[in-house]
DNA sequence: TACGATTAAATCGTATGCGATTAATGTAGG
DNA sequence: CCTACATTAATCGCATACGATTTAATCGTA
């Protein structure tokens, strides 16, 4: 059971990683949704982003990056392509003119429809059983990774 | 259970989409190494190509882009990276020159010994049972959506 | 042998992620 | 009022990913 070459301690295989196993499997559902959100004109990102503003309209740059993990850094450009292509706007909010408000065009919102039928990657392969315990166990320990963040530095 | 503003069909949820937690879980993932790799020096990507290279040293890039899930437009910065830094060697293969084989010099294969010490994340939250499946999952997952490439179009 | 097809790696342009910093605005305390 | 601090986006530089193309080497075959 050692490495092939027998020198040093067994190496960890890349196989057994979870965090190799999380990585290709995303890598795989870009490759996957590429295809199929090209017809749509968006990346994964941008979709995603679209996605969250579906649910919830009218959000500052910080909220919408809490949901989708991201920062302003990263989210700024993504949200501006997204205006210029006419999906929303940007606008500071008056109130406070620190935080800007990113809300949906009607041609943003138009995407939803066409988005709803075309159903993306149902996993193929899991069960409506385990693609639901998948999905739990996943969120389970993406929150676990965020907690242990600062507990264990 | 529609949508708040009840126009339309209901948005899919994000939170719902399995595509979302396994994106959300490879940040997550990244953002808990990034601390425990700067003590190696290495990024994310950068320690799984030398994983892969303990595991079998002396690859072709075509051979370790392969277990990587990457090709050469994104293996060949990296490698070059990694052996400025001194961990590997690249050289034409004598027998095929189109070929590159990759090789870890004494410096790279004592990253291993600095690497196991530190016994990375343990996806803290998850019974070693849950950890299995989970890994097991996430790789029927990944596989699947690869064949399904294919398949679906 | 010659030459078109194939293969492998590299290159280029675009889109993310992210640490660090900056600019603009808001807030609190003296 | 004024200054120190806090908050929010945006900016910048670097490291991935990846489609498309390019370059170099090899192969197949007439």
């Amino acid at each position: 059971m050692k490495s092939k070459d027998a020198k040093g301690p067994a190496s960890p295989k890349l196989a057994d990683f979870l965090c190799f196993a999380i990585y290709s499997a995303n890598l795989a559902y870009g490759r996957a949704y590429k295809p199929i959100l090209e017809e749509l004109g968006l990346t994964y990102t941008q979709y995603i982003a679209i996605v969250a503003l579906w649910e919830e309209d009218n959000q500052t740059v910080s909220a919408l990056g809490e949901k989708l993990f991201l920062e302003s850094n990263t989210l700024t450009p993504i949200l501006k392509k997204l205006e210029a292509m006419g999906y929303l706007r940007r606008q500071r909010d008056p109130a406070d003119e620190r935080q800007v408000l990113v809300s949906l065009t009607d041609a943003g919102r138009r995407l939803r429809e066409k988005g709803l039928g075309m159903n993306l990657v149902q996993a193929s392969g899991l069960t409506p059983d385990e693609f639901r315990k998948m999905q739990k166990g996943v969120v389970t320990l993406r929150n676990n990774l965020i907690k242990a963040r600062g507990g264990e530095g």
